[in-house]
DNA sequence: CGTTTATGGATACTGATACTATCCATCGGA
DNA sequence: TCCGATGGATAGTATCAGTATCCATAAACG
């Protein structure tokens, strides 16, 4: 296949894809010559899952980066590649909030995690978000939401458990660490979707 | 409170306070005369909700403005005006899947919207997203994900009848409305981080 | 075999976003 | 009175995500 059918195989032009692999979002083609590159089903499949995630979750080009980087990487222990591909799908955050409410917040969440048994890392950057947000609640004045964390948590760790059921039944380690990826990632954009949904027909019917 | 002091009391810089004032994510001051401003506590609050928006939530400040000004329409019944602040939360996202792999999508998601009793807008882009995403998933080769559906649907239930009660309690309109969008959009950076977590957790577990 | 079209690679340009910087006439406080 | 801050306008900057152009070469067609 060359790029033009590649162009043709995926709907995206090609000065596009030509960028992709100038950013290393997708492995360059086998040369036959210096000007005459050859694709494979597999490029396909890197570039839908490249706007998937650039269209679809917004992911931004340098996170789609190390994310396919991490899927690439397959030289490592499967448990290693999928931390990998994991920490690739948390994006960096500015953090916002005062120190103080800061404190406040890392507390109420090493509770949570203490309540429910959670064992993660110290210093990972979800944990960082998460204090984050729980301290900019405080300095919302919206304390109350805090006291949400804990119907929140027992919500996700049910599918959780499925989830990680279901990524490990896969049959190869391409396709586990592939699977982290979109569940994890569209993942979020269907609960996302699903809890607005959710809100909406519960609050029309309690209007009405 | 003038606008130095302003700055000063948020940690934004003046520059970009003046930015916020054009683009119209926070209402003028009061003139006292052409060059003089007063500014209240109001405005110190907007300025931290619009931070908490662009830095935490990484809204675009385009968005950020429609849902300030969804916020200020209270002059209309407040169920409107909740609706068009929720409408606001929801982000404009590109088509990027084949027409067969949506109309697939289209109906799984029905069915799931009927299974669970929902009652929606039938072309709002929350569900628009939802069912794009679901078509993705058949686009990448992943339909097994389809089958989580249900069990994310069942675990948004739960927290959002809350979600619901919590914020209709509020004593206050502004505060009705200032909810919805905190506990929509902040809500939403907690359950992820929570679900990256329960992921970190659950499968640390599963390989020690 | 010659001509048109496509290709890989390099470099330059574009449009959108989110600020920053500068300027200026005016105002308020020491 | 005079110096720094203010409101408002306009211009400049950095980053991001592509697009566009150019070129020498290679393949496809008549």
């Amino acid at each position: 296949m060359r790029i033009g059918e590649l162009s043709r195989a995926t709907g995206i032009p090609v000065p596009t894809i030509k960028y992709y692999l100038r950013e290393g979002l997708l492995p360059a083609g086998e040369l036959s010559s210096p000007n005459q590159a050859a694709y494979g089903e597999a490029h396909v499949r890197r570039l839908r899952l490249v706007r998937a995630l650039v269209d679809l979750a917004q992911v931004p080009v340098a996170q789609v980066k190390e994310i396919v980087a991490s899927l690439d990487a397959d030289d490592v222990p499967l448990h290693d590649q999928i931390g990998r591909a994991h920490r690739a799908l948390i994006p960096a955050r500015k953090q916002t909030a005062s120190a103080e409410a800061r404190e406040v917040a890392t507390a109420e969440v090493r509770e949570l995690l203490q309540r429910r048994g959670w064992q993660v890392e110290a210093d990972g950057p979800a944990l960082a978000t998460l204090i984050e947000t729980v301290a900019t609640f405080h300095t919302l004045g919206q304390q109350n939401l805090v006291g949400f964390l804990d119907a929140y948590a027992a919500a996700v760790e049910q599918f959780t458990e499925l989830e990680v059921e279901a990524v490990t039944a896969h049959p190869t380690r391409d396709q586990v660490a592939e699977s982290v990826v979109i569940g994890t990632i569209l993942g979020e954009t269907v609960i996302s979707s699903l809890r607005l949904l959710a809100q909406e027909s519960i609050s029309a019917r309690r209007w009405s």
